[in-house]
DNA sequence: ATTAAAATTTAGGCATACCTAAATATGACT
DNA sequence: AGTCATATTTAGGTATGCCTAAATTTTAAT
């Protein structure tokens, strides 16, 4: 039987897979879900021992197909709430994730089924990121940090970190979401803010939120 | 802290008591539940210590005015869940009972608002339970139990218990949905079925099933 | 008033999921 | 190769929420 606290722990590990690391650390985990290395290496004696998931002591673990594909599951259910909540509801989307988070561990096949249909079976959430479909496989793009273009830079955003309510409220405010074009006009030295263009209004913003948007280039100016 | 147990045991001791008991047995809130007297006794211990409820040991537990207010908010969620289930999102009113039973126990009351305001802020769920409203009480109005009116009656259906799907289904099939008048035609002896005339057709059901029709009288013939 | 049946509570256990503190393994650096 | 800092695991403990079996209390009947 999977409890919540075991999918929970599957799609930390399957997102931070997909984030780059092959084998993902006990401690990477922990800091991430936030909780003791302790209470990791017991949630992943469990998994192992369910054949989601293979363990090389000290070593990170990685999921097996199984741990994949309910773990995928699981985010399929976190985004189609998301866009479901914005779309046809009228949740902010600052809101979105917290309620996702806890309506994807107990909703059923077939409300999943109902919200797609809804929606128009869409691949894409509120945040920008995508939707992986009912039995396939997800493939995260990967997109710039637009913490580290370069000044001068054309982009247009595709991504935000979907987990602080407040930033996202700040981004909403300056029109930093998903399909906005943006030119990066300074960024200001020692870690200082970045300047930038958003239709056609200059806007300062520190690098801390600059770290959780993330863009595609569209072209690029001076340096 | 409120867990989801306890939320559950609140709404059941509530209904109960809004059933008849006016102090409800530890016996029949474990029979309710599903679960051994003694996890009854235990869950009681807590939920008294927390002032939620009474306990007159070994006389049974009736509800404070901060459990009972729980366990309406509880109630509220289901109920106003299975409406949206049905109505805004198309499922069919035999499986919105299990779906509500998981649900209302992580939606936020924002989440709440957010079905009220689609449904209208409606009074009645599907099966025909009041939907009680955001602050108030729950007013449960006692209808008639379909198996124990008079051969002859005419009546409405007004409530169907809404915990066993295949009745459910088997209801809508003969079209005993709430609303819709019937005539008790006879009453077979040594609880034998019904024959009911529902929309012009003669239809026959066993007492277990008309035991679980609520309905109010809207005439009557003979005996 | 005694006794038997029924209801209730207590006692002791199990699984989940978390924690802290202590022990142990790894890997990088001298 | 030895040493040390870091990462990981083990050991032992907490709380929830369920269970069965045994003890206790109540109620009803003689």
């Amino acid at each position: 039987m999977i409890t919540h606290a075991m999918e929970d722990y599957l799609k930390a590990i399957y997102l931070l897979q997909k984030g780059g690391e092959e084998k993902v650390p006990t401690s990477v985990i922990a800091q991430q879900m936030n909780v003791s290395a302790a209470s990791v290496t017991g949630m992943i004696r469990k998994l192992a021992s369910l054949e989601l998931l293979n363990h090389n002591s000290y070593h990170g673990v990685k999921l097996t197909e199984g741990g994949a594909k309910i773990a995928q599951e699981v985010i399929r259910h976190h985004r189609l709430l998301e866009l479901y909540l914005v779309e046809i509801m009228g949740f902010t989307w600052d809101k979105v994730h917290h309620e996702a988070d806890k309506l994807e561990h107990v909703i059923s096949e077939e409300f999943e089924e109902k919200m797609a249909e809804a929606l128009g079976h869409p691949t894409i959430d509120p945040h920008g990121h995508t939707i992986p479909t009912k039995d396939g496989d997800l493939k995260e793009v990967s997109y710039e940090i637009l913490a580290e273009v370069d000044s001068g830079s054309f982009v247009t955003v595709r991504q935000v970190n979907d987990n602080i309510p407040e930033m996202l409220r700040y981004l909403a405010g300056l029109g930093l979401v998903p399909g906005t074009d943006v030119q990066v006009v300074t960024k200001a030295p020692f870690n200082g803010p970045l300047c930038l263009k958003i239709d056609g209004c200059e806007h300062h913003v520190g690098r801390e939120v600059a770290r959780n948007v993330f863009v595609e280039l569209s072209g690029k100016g001076a340096d």
